[in-house]
This record gives structure tokens, C-alpha cells and sequence, in this order.
DNA sequence: TTGAAAGCGTTACCAG
DNA sequence: CTGGTAACGCTTTCAA
């Protein structure tokens, strides 16, 4: 066992071949299985050890058109993914699942435009047989190369006009259960700030809410926001304390949304939870940085990241995945603010 | 532009000189920069776009013997990666200082047996040019490839018995430093919980404190334990409380060992700050759990990530790192334990 | 400035 | 069961 001397050429299958005294076609069937001869399999393993023998990743993937390696790619600003918990936990869950089935995963994060192109690059160029994408947007660069590959690939999150593989959570029935929670809480003038109606997110969470007032449902308790945003949460509960000054309970639609909302209720006196419950959605940071911190719809995070891993996986093994998405069930995370 | 049915196989460099009529040599040098004329590096950039074509890197890599992509590997009991804010700045600084000399980061962890063979294969494999660890143990699979392979790396922290180029952070100067601002608090009697000497940045962090106190250093006011744990502070907190029941400071060697020593120093009816202030060292997740939160440490996260690529990058040019390490300043972060 | 040809290290096929 | 040979897709001499 001499290790290569540092700066000499790593040795190859030729080498163990001759050292070995077989040809490379035997070396190359002792490394991928097949029929071998007792002896000859024990000189070429004796010959391996004996000349340092490690095996080139790149010539494998060369001749055999893929490398066991699916990416994972974050495609955030730079802060997100210091601040987000649940994305560690996808990038767990997902890495779990490919080890499972013996691939690597690769996590590529792409913070710049720079970064854009060359993860752009790395995915064209066939380093990897497959991706998990988390928070894509349609038409960004990453998006439009893996549909031009044709990679096999899974979105975490329903980025509209995509339409491939994703997994997200049952957005509808987790906003329909954490309201129906409130209201068994006693509450009875329940109203929500409805944020970015114009994604299948924002609109699944409305008709959550509504779905589990039934009868009681008000539609002049609702006030659409544009974003899941903290201002738009401080702006739309003014506007609903004025409209309706009685209310007491809100579902944010966001915990963004939420934090504003509870801002917004402190400025003008009320306290929570005691007059005003409040809920949000994500448990995100948000949530635990309010006073009192909220209750909120947790993300499964892990199960977000196996499923989309799991989606591609089943892809690369010959299966056709569903393009209308998987729903995962989101658990309420019960704290102070109700 | 037509992109090739899914299915088909992609085009190579064979194709687009086929079809701008000529040679592979041709399109090379367009790809890499060469001499080439302007009437044929037009036809073949139209050929390109008619034929969609994409380069491959197996291919690439394999001829030029190198990937311009290095490896990010945490190598972190599951649970770390969620928890431990640092490991994502770490992440993001090496990430930017890959980006600017445009190399791919590829982050891979480990959180299995299973990962770490596989994650030592993929190294071996020729995948990436070099390698940033982030907290190795010596003589593990992984340090054990990279030795063998002679692979360009910096590791971050400083594993012992590694003779390998590191960077981490000046915990001397640092200890000093927090050191002196409780001295300049008017604290007079203060105290060190000082864990894990057998390690560099253990018996660091005494000395920094030592220095600190110069004249009034009082050997009898410090309290080795064996490990950077919150049930050493505690216990450490309480043989210090009886030898000097008139101490109104104490420096833990890390935020655990801190934690603890709050603990110990509330059950034995103190308060903190009032009567005994608190400092640790760290700024992880126990500097905020803690009430009052502590005073501490902060390691400079991105900072680390980024000395550790550059580390990696100069090897990479051909130029020889420091095996000796290179330490960073790490600032305080004042809270309300002291 | 260009084309031809020789690899890069592996696997896969095909006779033997 | 084994050895030879032909790819895999690209870059890089070397002549022309």
C-alpha cells in the first residue's frame, strides 16, 4: 500500500490491469460485478491496494451517461438561507432520501447573477442526473435550462406557470384546520388579512378560512393584501379594525402578514391574545419574534424535501411523475398569541 | 432553435461542425478562446443555437482533469446543520469567494455512515478540484481521502492531528478581549470556567483571560472542567461559588459552559447580572436561550467560509498554503448578562 | 487560421 | 470466464 506520491499521475485501471496481470476488461468487471475467476478477482484486489488504485468519476460518467448525483438548489437572496429554518430541513429530508438510494446529493446555492449562470452551467453540463429546486421562479434562467435538458426534477413549492413535478403542503386544509381551532377557542368575530390572492398559495389559504366558517363566514371580514409581507399585515388590520371594530381573532396569511397585523392591534390598544387572537401561517421567524409569539401552521419541512427527492428519484428509475403535485399535511404549532 | 425532442440524443461539438461546415478543432477554440476567424466563429455560433447545443463537462473535466467545482462538505451530526447559525454563514462566505473566482461550490453533507462513504467515493471520483471541511475529526474517511489524494483543502476549525492548512478564529485575542470589557464594567472578582485545555482553543481561551487580568489574574478564581458542556458550568459554578463566595464575574469557556454556570449561580440564589455577571464565548444557540441572554463571542461566520475557499483557491493557482492556520478576530456581542 | 488525429480513463460488446 | 476493441465528448497538439 504505497500512496501515490504527491504530483505523480493517479493510477489508473491500466495500471492495475498490468499489475495484476489481466486485461482492463476484468479490472473494470471486479469493480461493476459480473463473472470473475476467484484468482483473477484476488490478484486485480491485491493490485488496486498495491498501486493506489481510485477510480475516475469522470470517465465513468462519460461512458455511462450519468453520475449518481442529483442537485439541490436553493435559489434565494443571500439572507434566506441563513434566516429560514425550514429550508435546512428540506435539504435534509432530501438528502436522506437520495442517500437512501445511494445517490449524492449536491447542494448548489445561488446568491448572485453570477452564481445563476454558472449553476446554470454546472446543470447543462451533466454533473448531475436530476434536481430538487427550492423557490424557483418561472422563466429564471435555472428554471429554463432544466426544461430545455429535460431533467428530471421536482419543485418544492408550485412555482406558477411551471408545469413539472412539485410538492407542497395542502395549503387549504392546514388554513381550514388552524381556523377551526380558533373559532373552538371561542372566538366568534374571526377575520383574516388574505394575502397574494393571485397564487394558488394565497387563494388556497382564503378558501381554508372559509371553508371552515361555513354558515358564519363574513365576507366583510376579509381583507385582501398583495403580499405576504409585514407592512401589508400592519396596513390591512388597520383598515379591518375600522371596518370592523368588534372583531377578535385575525388569520394572517402569512406570519409576515400576522407580525404586521399584531403591530398594528398593539398601536391601537388592543392586546393580544386577550382582546385579539392571532394566527399566522409558515412558522417562519416571524413567529417566534412577535410578542407574544404566534400561533401558526407548521411547514413539514423535512417531508417537503424526501418528497421532492423521492418525486426525482422516481423519475430517474424510468417512472413518469405527476405534474399536478403532491400535498403535504402542514400541523398546527400551538402558541401564545390565541 | 429548435430544442431536441426529450428523449433524443444530445448534440455534441460533432454536430454543430457538421453543421457550420467545420472542423471539432474549430469549435473548440470558439468554446475556449483561440485564433479563430469571424466569418467561422459566426456560422458556428448560429450552428450552436440551430442544433442546441450544450457542453459536456464529464467530457471536459476528463481531458482538462479538472472541474472547476469544490467541494463544501459539513460533516455534522444531523441536527447541526438546522441549529447552528454559523454553518450557514460559513456556507454563504465560502460560496461568494468560490463565486468571484468562478468556481462551483457544491455543498455535500453528511449525516450517516452511508454519507460518508459515499461522500468519500465522490471526492475521490475526481467531482471537484478541492475542498472546504467544516468540523472533521481526525483520521475519519473523509480527512483520510483528502490526505490520500493530496486534494487542496482548508478546513475550518482546527481538528487535531491534522497537518493541513485551517482557519478559524483568534480565540486568545478574543478572550482577552471579552475579558477586559467586564474588568472595564467594574467587575473585581472575576472568575473562568475554563473547559477542554487538552484542546488549542481551550487553553487559548485561558490564556487570553490570563492576559487580560495581568497583576490581578488569580489562579485560584479559575476552574478547569473537562468539556465545553452546559453540566460542567454547572458544576464547575458551584465548586467556584465555595472557594470564592465573593466573586461577582465569571467567564465561561464556551455558551454552555456560561449556560451552566447561570444555572448554578440562580439555584444558589444569585442573580445575573446584578450580583454575578456572566460572559461565554460562541454566540450559538445557548447565548439566547439563556435569561438573560449572554454576553459572548460571536464567530465570523462568513468570514471563516471566505478565508477557507481563498485558502483552498490559492493551492488551486499553484500557490502553497500556510499549514499553520490562519486565525480571524472575532468581535464581542454585548447582551444583558453582564 | 484551420483540420486531422491523438488521447483523457472508463465501460460495453463481442468473439474466443 | 477473458482479452481486445470501440466508443463516450471533449481539448490539444501538430502540420498544413
Amino acid at each position: 500500500m504505497t500512496p501515490p506520491p504527491p504530483g505523480r499521475r493517479r493510477s489508473t485501471v491500466h495500471d492495475v490491469a498490468r499489475a495484476a496481470g489481466v486485461s482492463r476488461g476484468t479490472v473494470s468487471r471486479v469493480l461493476n460485478g459480473g463473472y470473475v475467476s476467484e484468482h483473477a478477482r484476488e490478484a486485480i484486489q491485491t493490485a488496486i491496494r498495491e498501486v493506489g488504485y481510485v477510480p475516475n468519476n469522470a470517465a465513468r460518467t462519460l461512458v455511462r451517461q450519468r453520475t449518481q448525483a442529483v442537485g439541490f438548489i436553493v435559489h434565494e437572496p443571500h439572507s434566506l438561507f441563513l434566516e429560514d429554518p425550514n429550508i435546512g430541513g428540506i435539504l435534509l429530508g432530501a438528502n436522506t432520501a437520495l442517500s437512501k438510494a445511494d445517490y449524492q446529493m449536491v447542494c448548489l446555492v445561488i446568491d448572485t447573477d453570477r452564481d445563476t449562470e454558472r449553476v446554470a452551467r454546472y446543470l447543462s453540463g451533466g454533473f448531475v442526473d436530476g434536481a430538487v429546486i427550492v423557490s424557483a421562479r418561472h422563466h429564471d434562467p435555472i428554471t429554463d435550462v432544466v426544461e430545455r435538458l429535460g431533467l428530471p426534477v421536482a419543485y418544492v413549492g408550485h412555482p406558477p406557470g411551471i408545469r413539472r413535478p412539485w410538492v407542497g403542503i395542502d395549503n387549504l386544509g392546514a388554513a381550514r384546520a388552524i381556523t377551526a381551532r380558533v373559532r373552538a377557542s371561542g372566538r366568534r368575530r374571526i377575520g383574516m388579512i388574505a394575502a397574494a390572492l393571485d397564487r394558488d398559495s394565497g387563494s388556497d389559504r382564503l378558501a381554508g378560512f372559509r371553508d371552515a366558517l361555513g354558515e358564519d363566514f363574513d365576507e366583510s371580514l376579509v381583507e385582501p393584501v398583495p403580499l405576504y409581507a409585514f407592512a401589508d399585515g400592519e396596513a390591512g388590520m388597520r383598515r379591518l379594525l375600522e371596518r370592523a371594530p368588534d372583531i377578535d381573532a385575525v388569520f394572517g396569511a402569512s406570519d409576515a402578514v400576522a407580525a404586521g397585523a399584531v403591530q398594528a392591534l398593539r398601536a391601537a390598544g388592543r392586546r393580544v391574545p386577550d382582546d385579539v387572537g392571532v394566527v399566522g401561517f409558515d412558522d417562519s421567524a416571524w413567529a417566534v419574534r412577535t410578542d407574544p409569539p404566534l400561533t401558526t401552521v407548521d411547514q413539514p419541512a423535512e417531508g417537503l424535501g424526501a418528497a421532492a427527492a423521492e418525486t426525482v428519484l422516481l423519475q430517474l428509475s424510468g417512472g413518469v411523475a405527476d405534474a399536478g403535485g403532491i400535498l403535504l399535511d402542514a400541523p398546527i404549532v400551538w402558541r401564545a398569541s390565541v
